[in-house]
DNA sequence: AATAATACATACCGGTCTGTATAGTTGCAA
DNA sequence: TTGCAACTATACAGACCGGTATGTATTATT
């Protein structure tokens, strides 16, 4: 049950929000399954639009502890650290409720560029490639930010392919060509 | 103007799905941005959906035939064709009307996994990967399927992060990785 | 026991959505 | 000139949207 009624809401709602689509998802619906009424959801977000950007916060902070978490615990080397971050996305692929990643779905739900929506969307693909960039850059690659920026392409590439074949194991197939895009920019980056 | 009616609209609703958004854009909205009523709208398509799904197939076509044109002049050796296609993509995603893959969007705006929308991009998908495996199988890579897969993602993943950093170069940065791969495939495909 | 906070129940508002009904207008062809 | 088909104009049905108003039940605190 729910200890807090604001985390109750924001949690059934971001369920149905990734689920279903924001657009497709109505204020009565997240009401009816949350057990709750409209007044209470008014009460902890002003609003609709509130609500999906709590939501994106909320998905934002679990998958960057899920991808730090996840590599910290399958790697120890910056280089197998890179590996492990598609592994870690492998598993979120493999599961039955993966509907595609939150950001990129919202991206494509709310068109205009100057949506607060947009706006967090770019804010955590950003901040994704960081992390990428900073396991590049420890790894010793040749030039971090194209490293990077392409393991960041592979990874989302795969996430577009995956949502629309599913157990196409497109995460493991993109990790091959990142395991190749590695290697050639650490062996550039270290002559003998 | 319109000659047909049944273009014309068609043409108007396309334009405003793709820079808007599909559930964003009412039939009123296309009716009035197209000049006519909505009883010529519902006359040569019985209902939205089919209107949408329409403006999916044009935008397929028109996909394709741009992808199929675009690599036949600028190359006439396979290898040179695979790259070609990422010059093609660059050139659309430096267009300022650019917002997205029309079925990456489309199939984050309908989520259920039956509808018919989402077997369109599924489709169009599938389509456009067997161009880059047949391009890879001409070039005598070693594993077509693997490598056009791969090719796949960079650019689909390249589409998605120029959609949320525009003016990033991002196409360029999955060419070079592709050029990688591709050279990869190739050597290991003709041993000395 | 009195008070205050929290949540629930229900009805409602204005607006927008897809889709339809009805009537009027234009242009072209026999 | 008459007739017919295509198109326009407009109003409306019915459902759903986000959001609000009013009032009640429950619980905790004092």
């Amino acid at each position: 049950m729910a200890r807090n009624l604001h985390d109750h809401i924001l949690q059934t709602a971001s369920a149905l929000f990734y689920s279903q689509g924001i657009k497709a998802t109505g204020v009565d619906a997240i009401v009816k399954a949350a057990g709750t009424t409209k007044m209470s959801l008014y009460k902890y977000f002003p609003s609709k639009d509130d609500l999906v950007l709590a939501h994106l916060s909320k998905s934002r902070d679990a998958m960057l502890n899920r991808i730090l978490a996840g590599v910290e615990l399958r790697a120890s080397e910056p280089k197998q650290k890179l590996l492990a971050v598609f592994a870690v996305f492998d598993e979120l692929l493999s599961s039955p409720e993966f509907r595609g990643c939150p950001f990129i779905n919202a991206s494509a739900e709310f068109a205009e560029a100057s949506n607060p929506v947009q706006l967090a969307a770019a804010e955590f693909s950003d901040t994704f490639r960081e992390i990428l960039a900073d396991l590049a850059r420890q790894a010793g690659a040749q030039d971090s930010e194209s490293l990077s920026r392409q393991l960041a392409m592979l990874i989302s590439g795969a996430i577009v392919s995956e949502q629309m074949r599913r157990q196409s194991g497109a995460m493991r197939t993109a990790a091959a060509a990142a395991n190749i895009l590695i290697e050639q920019s650490l062996s550039r980056a270290e002559p003998a």
